[in-house]
DNA sequence: ACTTTCCTAAATCCATGGATGTAAATCAAT
DNA sequence: ATTGATTTACATCCATGGATTTAGGAAAGT
C-alpha cells in the first residue's frame, strides 16, 4: 500500500544547524518521507513553504530571531494544506496551549524518542491531531484552568435569568452596539419604549449604563444563551 | 507500595443497571479500589457523592431523566476532591468538548477495553487528566475549529496596534465599565484628559462611542494584548 | 373577576457623553 | 535645531443617555 503513495514532503525549520541535521537523517530513513528544504531561519522558512508547500512542516518554536508561534500563525494565514508540528525544548503548558490554539496539529518535545516523532508525523499526516500524552494531559490542565471561571459562571446565579424575553432583545442590541434610536427602529418600537426597557435592564443586572450592562451580559454567557434562543 | 495506600473509593452512576453491574465487577477485580456506591439516578448519585465524597466518579452522560453533564456540573460546584471521568456510548467531538470544559478528568468510551477504562482510572487517580488518544484527537480538532476564527482576528490588520499606550490604558478602563470621571481618578488625570483620549480612541478604531470601542476591544483580542502588557 | 407581569409610551429633568478646535509641555528621532 | 508624536488640558456646544413617574392595554395565572 504505502509505497504506491507518493512520498509525503516535509519540510524542517530549526535554528540549530545540529539538530536540524539530525532530524533530517531521522526523517529521510523513514522511506515513506522526503525532506524537501531545511532552514534555519522562520522567515526563510516562510518562503520555502509558499514555494513547495510541503505537506508537513516540523517547526521549531524555541527560536530567537523570530518567534515560532508567530511563524506557524503566519502560515496558518496563508490557508495551505500543510499541517505544523510544533518541535519544543519545553513542555510549558502555555506554550504547547498557545500551539495547538493557533492550529499546530502537534507538539513534540526534543527530548522525545524519535519513534515518538515518527509516530507523531504518521498520524498527522493521516489528518489526525496529535498530541503524545503526557502532554495532552498537561494541555486539558491547562484548558481545565482557563474554562473553569466560565463555567462556573454559566451556573451560579445569574442576573441575566430575571431578564424578560423582549428585554433580553433589546439587551442582545446593546451588546451589538446599538444605540437608543438604532434599537427603536429595529424593533418597531418608540424610542422612549427602548428606554424603558433600557433602564429595567439597568436595575436588574445592578449596573448604571449600557456599557457595564453589555459588559455584565457577555461576562455571563449571554450570547450563547441567546442567540440560540432568538435564532432558533 | 501500592497495598499499603487505602483503596481508593469509586462510585459509579449508570442508568444502565445491567452495565453497572459489569463495571462494578470489573473495578472491583482490581484489588486497589473499591466501589462504594452504584445507583442509576444522577440525583441520587450526587447525594451519594455528598455523602461518601469518593476519590472517583464513573458518570454516564447518556441519561434519559437528567444530564449527565448538568450533574457533573453540579458535582465540580461542590468544590470536592472528587474526580470524574465522564462515559459515554459517543464519541461526538461536541460531547468531550463539553465534558472536558466543565472540569471531567477523562471521558471513555463505554465501548472500548475494560484495560483502557482501567488505564484511564489509574491516570486520573494519579491527579493527571486523560483522554484516549482517538478522543483526544478528536478534541483537538474541535478545539482547533472553535478557536480559528479567534486566532485568526488576532493578528489581520487590528486598529487597536494604531493606540498609544496611554490611550489602551484608557481603553483598557472603558472596557471594564469606568466612566470618565472614574477613569480620570484612575489615572490622576483630568476628564477633559479622558475625553481628548477617548475621542482619539474613537477616531482610530472608527467607532462612534464608547460601547462600541469596548465591543471592538473585546472582539479583537484587547484584553489578552493589554493585561499583560499592563501588569507586566 | 382580580392581580400580576409584560410591553408599550410619554413627559420631564438632569447628567453624561461626544465633537471640535486650540494649545502647551515633553520627548524621541532626524 | 526642528519636526512629529504623545500627553496633558480647557472651552464650548449639542446629542445622547439615564432616572423617575405615570399610565394604558394585553396576557396569563389565581
Amino acid at each position: 500500500m504505502r509505497e504506491f503513495k507518493r512520498k509525503a514532503r516535509v519540510l524542517l525549520i530549526d535554528d540549530n544547524a545540529d539538530h536540524l541535521r539530525g532530524i533530517k537523517e531521522l526523517i529521510n530513513i523513514e522511506t515513506s518521507y522526503e525532506v524537501v528544504g531545511t532552514t534555519t531561519s522562520a522567515n526563510m522558512g516562510i518562503n520555502l513553504i509558499k514555494k513547495y508547500q510541503p505537506d508537513l512542516v516540523l517547526m521549531d518554536i524555541n527560536m530567537p530571531e523570530k518567534d515560532g508561534l508567530q511563524a506557524i500563525q503566519e502560515i496558518e494565514k496563508l490557508e495551505l494544506e500543510t499541517k505544523i508540528i510544533a518541535l519544543s525544548g519545553y513542555d510549558d503548558a502555555d506554550l504547547i496551549f498557545r500551539a495547538m490554539k493557533i492550529g499546530a496539529k502537534g507538539y513534540v518535545l526534543k527530548t522525545m524518542a524519535s519513534a515518538q516523532l515518527i509516530y507523531a508525523i504518521d498520524e498527522v499526516l493521516n489528518g489526525k491531531v496529535y498530541l503524545p500524552s503526557a502532554l495532552s494531559s498537561r494541555f486539558f490542565e491547562y484548558f481545565q484552568r482557563t474554562f473553569k471561571e466560565e463555567a462556573a459562571t454559566q451556573n451560579e446565579e445569574n442576573l441575566l435569568n430575571y431578564l424578560t424575553s423582549r428585554e433580553e432583545e433589546v439587551l442582545d442590541l446593546l451588546t451589538q452596539g446599538n444605540n437608543y434610536k438604532a434599537i427603536a427602529a429595529k424593533l418597531f418600537i418608540s424610542e422612549t419604549t427602548v428606554k424603558t426597557h433600557v433602564n429595567n435592564i439597568f436595575q436588574k443586572l445592578q449596573v448604571n449604563d449600557r456599557t457595564q450592562a453589555v459588559l455584565y451580559a457577555l461576562n455571563n454567557g449571554f450570547a450563547n444563551k441567546v442567540r440560540a434562543k432568538i435564532s432558533a
